[in-house]
RNA sequence: GGGUCGGUGGCGGAGUGGUCAAUCGCACCUGACUGUAAAUCAGGCGACGUAAGUCUACGGGGGUUCAAAUCCCUCCCGGCCCA
């Protein structure tokens, strides 16, 4: 069992940094952090898609401040809950099958391993819902439903415009926020955090806690960070900066934002401190160049991910290959023999998805060999070809390897 | 159980016998431009084929027809209303 700690610089970030709001209250939760008790305190999510990404940064991030303060933490995979789905704004989702579920649970420890610590003294715990989700019967069911009333439920913003507007509410959406609710009885924790969508099932669940077990718990939202899309960040739709990308991917989704989300990338994805940020913002009223400011953030994401040198790496190749359209200094290599097609090559490489895509690309001047553009969709490799870079579209760099 | 509407490409959504590989929007791809991989503009966007064309595809199966996403039969799935 690990030693708490009361730092107060640690604990002032984890009240703040990119916190929507914290139930009941901050002031009770610092109280209760400086009171020496060890909280159990978790995040759930919802195996949907294979990817974690810089949204749910936010959270692990947080999860990763209070297991530095030797508080128990628990990563939750919602495998159970992934079945039934969280209502969507307006769809109902469907449910996952088990293959799916455990394709898109692969690989995310190592993901997020990159913000918390699964080994050591006190390691972040994995749990999964399905362990007492999938065992509660009707009258636990029963018992769970008459907590929460139905006037509540269709308070929810979300369910109100779907009935208005005659778009289907499946009963089972119902039980969503219930069955989040009981992870928190279940595991007895004493905080859960979760982004702003999260706010009615982690309160519903707070509630529940209450009658169940007696005591409050905590509640801290996260206020939510927009993809460079401009559209909501989400695994399902694959629109994210995701934790398993490479520097370079990383670095150049984060040079997509458009510049009004600087400072809140600042704020919510790196640990750039609060003061410096105000600092820049102050900069960027008085018209400092926004490229330089989103070059610094797209950096400081990469290294709180992925470390300094990596950052660094991937600053650079941004620098190359999008500002001065150079090539890259590290290119992947592709073997080839004389007389094979140029198309052929493309769609075994994988720069195209077809040979009708490949010849497009090659119509409409999108694949050079060392920066001339191949005009000839019945192009062949020759010797003369060995080494050099074939380039398909903006930033798909191949070296050709020639076989004799 | 009754009635009714519907199931079309990654998604949304047109299309009701040939001119449909299927309008359009989103997403995606390529190009131009840009501080940017943003925005904007132009083009493209089933597969195979240099092409003519061929094949596969409009929930599943069967049928009518010279010809079906479009008509008929049947099965499966969903919405809404009524009971």
């Amino acid at each position: 069992m690990s030693k708490i700690i009361t730092d107060e610089k640690l604990i002032e970030e984890f009240l703040e940094r990119g916190v929507e709001a914290i139930y009941p209250s901050k002031d009770a939760f610092r109280k209760k952090l400086l009171s020496g008790e060890r909280l159990r305190v978790y995040q759930g999510f919802d195996p949907t898609g294979p990817y974690l990404h810089v949204g749910h940064a936010m959270g692990i991030r947080a999860l990763g401040i209070l297991q530095k303060l030797g508080h128990e933490v628990i990563f939750l995979i919602g495998d159970y809950t992934a079945k039934v789905g969280d209502p969507d704004k307006d769809t109902t989702r469907k449910m996952l099958t088990d293959e799916e579920i455990e394709k898109n649970m692969a690989g995310w420890k190592e993901q997020a391993s990159q913000l918390v610590d699964f080994s050591g003294e006190n390691p972040v715990r994995f749990e999964r819902n399905y362990k007492w989700l999938s065992k509660l019967n009707l009258n636990d069911l029963i018992k769970l439903m008459s907590n929460i009333t139905v006037q509540r439920m269709l308070e929810r913003d979300m369910f109100e415009r779907r009935i208005k507007e005659g778009d289907p509410v499946g009963l089972h959406e119902f039980i969503y926020p219930l069955m989040q609710g009981y992870d928190g009885v279940a595991m007895e924790v004493d905080m859960e955090i979760g982004g702003t969508d999260q706010t009615f099932n982690m309160l519903c669940g707070r509630d529940l806690v209450k009658s169940y077990l007696g005591k409050e718990k905590f509640v801290r939202t996260n206020k939510m960070m927009d993809a460079p899309d401009g559209r909501t960040m989400s695994k399902t739709k694959g629109n994210g900066i995701n934790l398993a990308d490479t520097p370079e991917d990383m670095f150049g989704k984060a040079m997509a934002y458009s510049d009004d989300h600087i400072i809140s990338g600042l704020e919510f994805l790196t640990n750039v401190p609060i003061t410096e940020i105000k600092r820049i913002e102050k900069e960027f009223e008085s018209g400092t160049h926004p490229m330089e400011h989103k070059k610094f953030m797209a950096f400081e994401i990469v290294k709180m991910i992925k470390g300094e040198e990596a950052a660094n790496q991937a600053q650079e190749h941004f620098a190359k290959t999008v500002q001065k359209k150079e090539v890259p200094d590290v290119v992947a290599s592709i073997e080839s023999s004389i007389e094979d097609s140029i198309v052929e090559l493309m769609v075994s490489a994988k720069m195209a998805e077809s040979k009708a895509d490949a010849k497009r690309k090659i119509q409409q001047g999108g694949v050079t060999l060392d920066g001339k553009k191949i005009e000839d969709i019945n192009a062949k490799i020759t010797k003369e070809m060995d080494g050099k870079i074939l380039k398909v579209g903006k930033r798909e760099f191949r070296k050709l390897v020639v076989k004799k």
